[in-house]
DNA sequence: TTGCTCCTCACGTCACGTGAGGTGGC
DNA sequence: TTGCTCCTCACGTCACGTGAGGTGGC
């Protein structure tokens, strides 16, 4: 039983994600939104829950990994490809193409998630370095206070 | 027993740091690197080591907590301040201000280290967000694997 | 029907990239 | 003196911001 997908337009969608309008157009514009293909010049935008989700998903890589729009369009792109296959899970019968949706979906994943692993051992260095700097600044107020 | 300082010019300190020329360039140009103030037009820049471990610090920042330069100007100004302090660290006698060199440093590195960590967090939400999201991949593979 | 939101240009900005043509210093 | 590096414009680009003027739909 699937529920009919709730649409909403574009001052909606970024309400939600705290993104403008402005750059919700751009990213239809350069292609890292998919975009309502067949929409008339001049007609509304529409978008739905998995849109909003996307558009999060899409800024907060962006944001914590410092990616470019073209380096995040190639790393989400596979996963556009997996969802647009997974529309097609319930017509797809066959085991094997199946295995191939979730195999692609695992190497997606997982590139993403060495790349959250990596900078975060990055801050963590720069937090040593930091924290190692405080100890400096703290035992020359010792040593500034002391007798 | 204090060293002369190694003089270098902007294409060492690009090698050295990564950074393009124009970078450098630019840096001092909207006043985020000091520049030497006293330099005839037309004739080369000229850094030392300790211009090349703030443009490492800087770009660092840059980099892993999303800062824009202005922000960073900001952050590393009061750096900036401390710095031209402690060059006069030697020729301060007075304990007062010493006092007041230590405690601006401190306040300084202590909001660096809080953008770190308020990183660190978010990255570590990602992570578990995107663990989770492999389980469930894994989970379903193992499913259409099975009998 | 009246507002409010949305639409499409189109120019501005930030943080540089990329030459073009000319001078400086080991 | 010859190369190589550096110099200063100055225009291009990426990722949007910011209006201007005009239409769409509850």
């Amino acid at each position: 039983v699937s529920v009919v997908a709730e649409r909403m337009r574009i001052g909606e969608v970024a309400a939600r994600t705290g993104l403008t309008t402005r750059t919700i157009r751009y990213y239809e514009e350069i292609g890292l939104l998919p975009g309502g293909d067949a929409r008339e010049k001049g007609r509304h935008r529409s978008y739905d829950e998995a849109d909003v989700e996307r558009l999060l998903h899409v800024t907060r890589l962006r944001d914590l990994l410092g990616l470019s729009l073209e380096e995040l369009s190639e790393l989400v792109e596979a996963e556009e490809a997996r969802a647009a296959l997974r529309r097609r899970w319930e017509e797809t019968e066959s085991r094997e193409e199946r295995l191939r949706i979730v195999e692609q979906a695992l190497v997606n994943v997982d590139r993403q998630l060495e790349l959250v692993r990596h900078r975060t051992q990055e801050l963590g260095r720069l937090e040593q370095e930091l924290a190692e700097r405080r100890k400096l600044i703290l035992r020359r107020r010792r040593e500034l206070a002391g007798p």
